[in-house]
Parts: structure tokens; sequence; C-alpha cells
DNA sequence: CGCAGCTTTGAACGTGGTCAAACTAGGTGG
DNA sequence: CCACCTAGTTTGACCACGTTCAAAGCTGCG
């Protein structure tokens, strides 16, 4: 376990946008803080939650990247999503008060601890505050919505394109390069993400790479033909 | 478009418990009634609510039955899920105010119509339905992530299973048979929603009855023998 | 240096997709 | 009332995409 926690403050993090709804006076946002009171930190490979454990925070994460996975008792799992700085996971804890699926860092990680009760009971004060949960959550249901499109619709090219594609505008969204990036997943999880198996991965993009769309090292990705991707993606080949 | 509107009332409604928080006092359930003020049929084939429309109201099924399908320019679309009643559709709607998928009703259908706005309004004063729509909405999530993982790492069989115990399990919470159902939708709508061709469909559904899993006459289904679903989705082929 | 974990690539195979045709049920109009 | 039409379903034959199994290569770390 990884209980190490730290002061935060909310009034000053430059991801304040990202994680919070806009245009709050200095008393709610002190009121904010206030609920916001700790960091944690959590180093790469360990849990942040894990499935069946006692639900009582939602996490926005200030550093770090992470995936979500949920697993039946089979022993087969999947992959439901990855998470980077400024984003919020655990709302899957809400329902029944226990967490459905894994939280797993990919790299050391620094995520904000928000008790749920003391969000819902400010949230009930701050209108702002309020709305914004509830976009938060609506937009992790439009998210799966997209995700379930490309299960269900997508050729290998065209779901690795849309991940490559999804991954490097949510970058660019926080100042990182459009054009480059670094994988912080294996092949194999993002295999599990995209229903294929890790070597379906790796030919994909030795492909891409072959087509000069890409740049491929290990992990070390950089994109030469970003059209090219988007054509990908929306080939009316599936027209149906 | 389809615009009878009807004054509804939650507090004598059969589904209440199904739609609304538990333990109201008579007061709140009130004031609940006054804002869940009125409820629209939808024919069959019509929509509830399309891709791109404003935002307004949540919905709660009364009576009826539902598909949500999201699309891509370029023509592929995918079915996300089938709701019956006493389920609430609509929530992929808060984020940008407008909505980001089709609500179609697959037989006649009549909704509870619950204003955002209102609903957000009184559940800053009753905390039993602030918490009521968290979990509604983390609900859904849930309910996603497993759909992911039916898509993601399931085979034809597995996924076909996992659907009809799955819609066999909200009947019965419903008061209908263990072991019969018809089906609402067609063989296409079944396979956009589980990622296979309808032929796949249909194919998997002569297998099953085949091996005396199921009878299957068009859309009327019995179910002979229910553990044999359970051991198709639960089979440890997949074990990776 | 040597090992473990991850990635790449090849060859053979199989599940599910595609295309096509026949069949069924339900609704409409002559 | 039956003939017809449409929408949906079933079934067959063939094919392709992605999987499986296997081996070799790369990278980083103790």
């Amino acid at each position: 376990m990884n209980l190490q926690t730290i002061k935060a403050s909310c009034s000053n993090c430059n991801l304040r946008e990202l994680c919070m709804p806009m245009g709050l006076d200095d008393e709610q946002m002190q009121r904010i803080d206030a609920i916001v009171a700790k960091r944690r930190k959590v180093k790469r490979g360990s849990l942040l939650f894990r499935n069946g454990e006692t639900f009582t925070s939602l996490y926005a994460i200030r550093t770090g990247f992470f995936k979500t996975c949920v697993a039946t008792e089979d022993g087969r799992d999947q992959v439901t999503g990855f998470q980077m700085a400024g984003e919020i996971i655990g709302l899957d804890g809400i329902v029944n008060d226990h967490h459905t699926c894994d939280a797993v860092a990919l790299e050391d990680a620094e995520v904000c601890i928000m008790p749920f009760d003391k969000l819902e009971e400010l949230s009930r004060e701050v209108t702002a505050l309020q709305n914004h949960v509830h976009k938060v959550m609506s937009r992790e249901i439009v998210r799966e919505h997209g995700v379930m499109l490309l299960l269900g619709s997508m050729r290998a090219e065209e779901r690795l394109a849309a991940f490559v594609l999804n991954l490097v505008q949510r970058l660019s969204a926080r100042g990182f390069s459009k054009s480059e990036l670094v994988l912080r997943m294996t092949r194999e999880e993002i295999g599990s993400y995209l229903g294929l198996k890790l070597e379906t991965v790796s030919r994909t993009f030795s492909k891409f790479a072959e087509e000069g769309i890409v740049e491929v090292k290990q992990r070390h990705l950089r994109i030469l033909d970003t059209e090219a991707l988007k054509r990908i993606v929306n080939s009316q080949q599936c027209q149906s």
C-alpha cells in the first residue's frame, strides 16, 4: 500500500481548469481546497484502488499515467481506459460503495484525493461544482460510447489509428507535442484496450511504419502523417 | 415529432423503486412529483431524442423498450444499449448540453420527462435524490465497462449467451419469466450491440437451439438450460 | 554479463465476415 | 380472402482478418 499523503491546493494548481469547474470566486475555491486536502503518490506498477475495495473518494490525477481494468472470475481481463493528468478516476465506485475495477499506475504518479461524501456535501451548496460533477460523469459515459463503437465496428488498423489519434489529442491539450509521444503502456495493454492481441498491435504498428505514417521505436512513437491516420479511422470500408 | 404529454405522478407509480431513491418522506415525494410533471408517448420506430438535439431532460422509461445508438460520419453505427421500464436514458447529453446518440423506441413506449435543471435544483436540497442521480450515472459507467469486457474479450457464443442472460435477468427483476422472452430487436440490432454481424447472431442462436440450450422461433426465445448459458459465458477458453 | 520482460516477425489455422439465395411472417391492397 | 410485397431471418459456401504458436531480437537493469 502506498499511503504517502501531502497537502494539496487546487487554487494554485495549473491543472485546475482540467479537473475543476471554472468561474469560482475565492470563497468557493477555498472550500474546495479544504475538501481536496490531500495528495497521494502511487508508484509505477502499484494500485491506486482495486476491484472490491471500499469506495470513499474520487481521484484527480496530478502527474503520471494510469490504466483501469475490469476482470471476470475466469481470469479474462479488459483495460477500460488510460488516464492522464487532469482526469478523474474512481467514478465506478459510486453505485455500490466499492470499486469494480483496478486502477494501476503505469508510471510514478500523484493524485489528489477527493472524499466523495464531502464532494456531495459541497456540491449541494456550490452549483458550479454540482454541475461539474455531473458533466465529468456524463463525459465518461460518452467516452465509453466511443470505445464501444470502436470495439464493435472497427477493424484492427482503424482501432489503432483511432487510439493513437485520441492519445496525441489529449496530450496536445496538455501542451505536449502533436507528433511525438511515448507510450506508457505495453502492446498487451493496448491490445486489451482495443480488443486485439498484442501481436496484432505490433504488426499493425509495423504496417503503419512501412507505409510511412508513423515511426515506431519500442515505446517511442512519432507521427509523420496525421491525415493518413484520420483517413484510416474514417475509411468507409465498413459501410453498413 | 411525438409530443403527446400527460400528467405524471411518481408517488403512486409502481416503478418508483426502480427509478427513484427510496425512503423519501411525503413532502420530498411531492416535490419530485412536481418536477417529473409530464409524460410522453413514443411510437414504435420513432425517436425520443436524436444525436445533436439540445439536451434538456432525462427520461425514465415507464413502458416500452428502447435502443440507444451512436454513429460516425462515415455511416457506421453501434447500438450502445437496450433499455426497458424503470431505466433512465439521456445521461449522454449532460456534458455538452446536446445529445450524442439516438434513442429509438423498439415498441410503443411511454417515458416520464425529468427536466435536468429542475433535477439539479431539487437534488441540492434532497440528499437522497442527489445520491440517487450519482448512483444512476455510476451504474451506467459500470454497465458500459461490462460491455467493453464483452466486446473486447469474448467470442461470438459467449457474447450472445451473456446478452441473453442479461436480458432475462433484467426482465425477471420486473416480474417476467426467467425462461421465456420476446426479443424486441432485430438480429441486426443484436449484432450491432454485440459487435457481430446479423448472420453470426442467427447462426449462433441456431447452434444453441441444436444443442438444446434454447428454443428459438423468430423473436420468441425460450431458455431450456440456463446453466449451460452461464457455462458458455464463463468458459475459461480465453485464459490470458 | 546475463537475465527477464517486452517486442517483432513468420507460418498455419480458425472464427467470424461476406455474398448469395431461399424462406418466413406480417401487413396491404386488389 | 388471397396474392403480393416488404422486412427480417436462416442457411450455405467461400474467404480474410486476426489469432495462435513459435522463435528470435531488443532493452534495460541487477
